[in-house]
DNA sequence: CATCCGTGGCG
DNA sequence: TCGCCAAGGAT
């Protein structure tokens, strides 16, 4: 199987796809993000972990605020994880967190304190699969490794109008060996810019950088610019007027509606915050304590906290959005006494009503907090909107 | 291999 | 308002 396939000139006279991309690349791409321009291993790998299923925007506020709290591989290692999920709160995907925190001890462990080079190495690591490892292994050590994550995706599936969901083992087996075919030759710097040579890391590095970059910016899901793609003369899918109905949509599905109530038990300033467990949906992050439907919220303080009720205000009801369903939360505001029956409970915690949602909360949680804070009297009563 | 895991932006 | 899904990986 020919490793090359596209890395000589084509026939008709066009560069082959890599070296088009490279050069639109250093001319059209982005350049300025706050992970690029580096060849630090952990701020490429913190940045790629934090970009996983999430978009630019988002990520940079929480990038910006981690890098500062966690400016190295041994920093990470020895924090508290607790402080970790701190700062991912809101982020999402919250065993990212956890799998960087486990993988920044590991390479304390077994590497030194340092990010393997290679990407076989990099991939054993936890939360870091082929693709994440390949981008790493590239911005960081300039290696020559195929990515393959959703922009590529696209941009693949339509230049070799590839059918079927991307998700399915066959088709994701054909994107990965376009993928390699397609990188660029381990010697074709001089086809870019034979005037300055560049080495042939930096191609490599701008060329992984101009995939994501094209899919990003140019082949959208949505109204691609296909005029501005220094690919298109050979597209596929553009030559076969598919563009819009490829990649392969997934199957929709109707999403469930599922309902909780949370407990905020207040005492003088204090609200009681109990740690999830860490699989599952916020796996290890803080969280109010639920309320099964038709409990009694008057024994369940009694029973699981040994907490006595003197005032019920329920809160209005929040809809929260996952990707595969939807939560709506009840909360049930209740002043209690007789908190030292409590104390010692392992994975409850009493925190200041101002600060917790500032901890290591799922997004509705501090959503609760705040609108509860906001209407919070001095004398600590239930002061809020009827 | 299909499902699970968060949140926010956008058309 | 609502469906779709984004620099995916683990199970």
């Amino acid at each position: 199987m020919p490793e090359r396939q596209d890395a000589a000139p084509r026939p008709d006279g066009a560069a082959s796809f890599s070296a088009r991309l490279i050069d639109w690349q250093r001319r059209q791409g982005r350049h300025d993000l706050p992970w690029q321009n580096t060849r630090d291993a952990y701020r490429i790998w913190l940045s790629e972990i934090m970009l996983q299923q999430t978009q630019v925007g988002t990520v940079m506020p929480y990038y910006e605020r981690f890098l500062a709290r966690f400016p190295d591989i041994s920093s990470l290692a020895a924090a508290p994880i607790d402080a970790v999920m701190q700062l991912w709160s809101g982020l999402g995907y919250y065993s990212r967190a956890r799998n960087l925190h486990r993988a920044a001890a590991l390479m304390v462990e077994r590497h030194a304190g340092q990010m393997p080079a290679s990407r076989e190495a990099i991939e054993q690591l936890p939360g870091i699969g082929r693709s994440t490892a390949a981008a790493i292994a590239t911005f960081a050590f300039g290696a020559r490794e195929a990515i393959l994550d959703g922009n590529v995706k696209r941009v693949l599936a339509r230049h070799q109008a590839i059918e079927g969901l991307p998700a399915s083992s066959a088709v994701l087996a054909r994107l990965w060996a376009v993928a390699e075919t397609f990188l660029p030759g381990v010697s074709r710097s001089s086809e870019v810019s034979p005037a300055s040579p560049v080495s042939a890391s930096e191609d490599l590095i701008a060329y992984c950088q101009g995939l994501m970059d094209l899919g990003a910016t140019v082949c959208t899901r949505a109204r691609p610019a296909c005029e501005r793609c220094p690919v298109a003369v050979d597209c596929e899918a553009r030559l076969q007027n598919r563009v819009h109905e490829l990649p392969t949509p997934r199957a929709r599905r109707v999403q469930p509606l599922r309902a909780t109530s949370m407990l905020v038990l207040l005492q003088g300033d204090d609200v009681l915050l109990e740690r999830r467990p860490s699989t599952g949906i916020w796996g290890g992050l803080w969280s109010l304590p639920e309320l099964q439907a038709g409990d009694d919220p008057v024994l369940v303080a009694r029973q699981r906290f040994g907490l006595e009720v003197i005032e019920l205000r329920p809160l209005p009801r929040l809809r929260h959005g996952f990707t595969h369903f939807s939560l709506d939360i009840d909360p049930l505001a209740v002043r209690v006494l007789g908190r030292q029956a409590s104390l010692g409970e392992p994975g409850a915690l009493w925190l200041p009503l101002a600060e917790a949602g500032s901890a290591a909360v799922p997004v509705p949680v501090r959503r609760i907090l705040a609108s509860l804070c906001a209407g919070q009297s001095p004398q600590g009563a239930l002061d809020l909107p009827a």
